[in-house]
DNA sequence: CTGAAAGCGCTTACAG
DNA sequence: CTGAAAGCGCTTACAG
């Protein structure tokens, strides 16, 4: 089927040893054979099976992503970002998707296992992963959600912060009555932001709601129906932080159809900063996460810990906390009455500057 | 390090190909043995190394995929299309990205081979690969892009005919000077859709300006720019034809910034209707893929061809067409004097209907 | 500089 | 039903 390097070598009649270390640039062949191998390969189209070279070299130059989904922009600019840097360092990527499913991210866990993978990034989209790395002797860095032990290194926008920016820029504003409509609630960004939107009521001294909190998925539709339950129930509401930026998108599109003007009537928030979240005719309020540097950031240290282990080396896990920032945008606005600056750097023609 | 086979027979006492046996559900092994290789293998916490099964096998169950990007949404739908339907036949994803770079794509399709990947899916950014496929003997289904000399199936949306219907759309809504702003010129989609656009005025009888004629890269910034330089040399083109909607939407960006309404003074098409073109502050008026089938049937077909391949049967290749659909929005609308129907479904309310 | 051998972890005919 | 052997395609000490 395909050429070898023992085709190679019964060709030039030398033992397919020597093939091996003039092809893969080791001393110990003389140059005049070494390049007639060479020559002889590229004639032939030989190209090394990298299944029996990992199985010696014990390596596979791959690295395993598991993330929950892809659509969302954040993701796939993520997923780009750790594939650029990963290329640069010649190594290749394993693409899995868990779809948010638990279950399916157990069992990818296993297949990047079996698929000998150098090393994982993921993005957990639970903390059942707790159990299951203690049999890893994989490197593995994780994005985001992290078990409470930490055994493995970690990076994330601080999430916590994040809450807190965006839920303040409301109150700033002068949006009385805030709801937050979150993802999944077995999501630690869940949970992390919501404490964010908690301390910004804290830190102002007013008691928060909990009846105006909601959870759901991390789509649009869901930021969709979120938002006509909400408006059903609280039909006084003024202000919504949203789990993220895409299910923000789907809020808007709900108050679009209800004739409902975002920022002036009512104060949106995202989270993570997506491109289309910058677009004039969205003009969403959000807080940015640097997804692009998150993706290099990991992957650089994940390609550290690989380079650490096969040199023996152990290194205690790092946690790396990156800031967001909040984007200012045309779906919040000062209010009449407002007290504080909002930061705003995008106004709209409409807005009360004080 | 890891557990072999080898591990688990020699603490039973039985020769490790029993476990092998045992462990693939194979005959040949007495149902107690089995039973106490399978406990000890998971006892041990074995897993099997995919690698030297590989080998043997000479299967990976691993498909790659090579596509120019995944920020794009129409690419992380097909991703996501293609990637469910690889796993339901437990096949997994190589992901590689060319970043529309045809020198790039190239080194990706070597690497692609290398890994042994049980066959490839791709969108080739340029025809380059007519050489190279040559010496392929993985099966290969491409998505839009193929040499003239078609060695390999491939599945696209009809992009002449997607062309013809968005520009059609736009002279029967009684847009007078309609420009092409396309992608990259060596891209088949680039020509194609440029094909449909010439057509539609040849079957109006009007003769179309090459002048109006413009072609950059498929990205946002690329369609706000040539927007930009279009409107500063024709400032009065009444309408645009983008190449796809991303781009389409860098146009919406400049009219926006200019206080020029889509629509009502510009007319505006885009091409593959991804889910952001739907929301109503967009309303982009498109031309739809059915990336979400296009993903399932490519996939399909390429399992297809593997086990064809292992069964030692050929097939010809298959060229799909799918067929695209115009989905008009508020980017476009009936002008005063139009003489046709638009086909208009989802109506703004200004729009005229006759 | 070159060849012969062992071995990576598995599967699969082949004997018994 | 079980074991011993060959082999997948490569790398890498070990002799010569």
């Amino acid at each position: 089927m395909s050429v070898t390097i023992k085709d190679i070598a019964r060709k030039i009649g030398i033992n397919f040893s020597s093939v091996s270390r003039a092809l893969n640039n080791k001393p110990g062949v003389s140059s005049s054979t070494r390049a007639l191998v060479i020559k002889t390969a590229n004639e032939m189209g030989y190209y090394p099976n990298i299944h029996a070279r990992g199985l010696v070299r014990k390596e596979t130059r791959t690295i395993g992503v598991l993330i929950p989904e892809i659509i969302n922009p954040l993701f796939s600019e993520l997923a780009t970002s750790i594939i650029e840097t990963a290329n640069e360092n010649s190594y290749d990527i394993f693409l899995c998707i868990s779809n948010w499913n638990p279950k399916k991210e157990r069992e990818y866990l296993q297949t990047l296992k079996e698929k000998r993978v150098d090393g994982i990034i993921m993005k957990s989209c639970d903390d059942s992963l707790e159990k299951l790395s203690d049999s890893f002797s994989i490197p593995i860095v994780g994005y985001e959600t992290w078990p409470k032990e930490q055994k493995h290194s970690f990076v994330s926008t601080d999430n916590i912060k994040g809450g807190f920016l965006g839920v303040q820029h409301l109150l700033e504003c002068g949006y009385a009555k805030v709801a937050y409509i979150g993802g999944v609630t077995y999501s630690s960004t869940y949970n992390e932001r919501m404490t964010g939107y908690r301390r910004a009521f804290e830190q102002r001294g007013i008691s928060f709601e909990s009846s105006l909190i909601y959870s759901g998925e991390y789509h649009m539709n869901s930021g969709y129906s979120l938002m006509k339950e909400l408006f059903s129930a609280h039909r006084n509401v003024d202000a919504v932080f949203a789990g993220n930026d895409v299910m923000a998108l789907g809020v808007l599109r709900y108050l679009n159809e209800q004739g409902i003007r975002p920022g002036t009537d009512v104060g949106v928030v995202g989270f993570d900063n997506i491109q289309i979240a910058s677009l004039p005719q969205i003009g969403l309020t959000t807080i940015n996460q640097p997804i692009f540097s998150i993706g290099r950031i990991i992957t650089r240290l994940l390609l550290e810990e690989i380079e650490n282990k096969a040199m023996h080396i152990h290194l205690p896990p790092q946690k790396i906390l990156l800031e967001p920032d909040l984007m200012p945008r045309t779906t919040t606005c000062a209010r009449p009455g407002a007290v504080h600056d909002t930061g705003q750097q995008e106004n709209r023609s409409e807005m009360m500057v004080q």
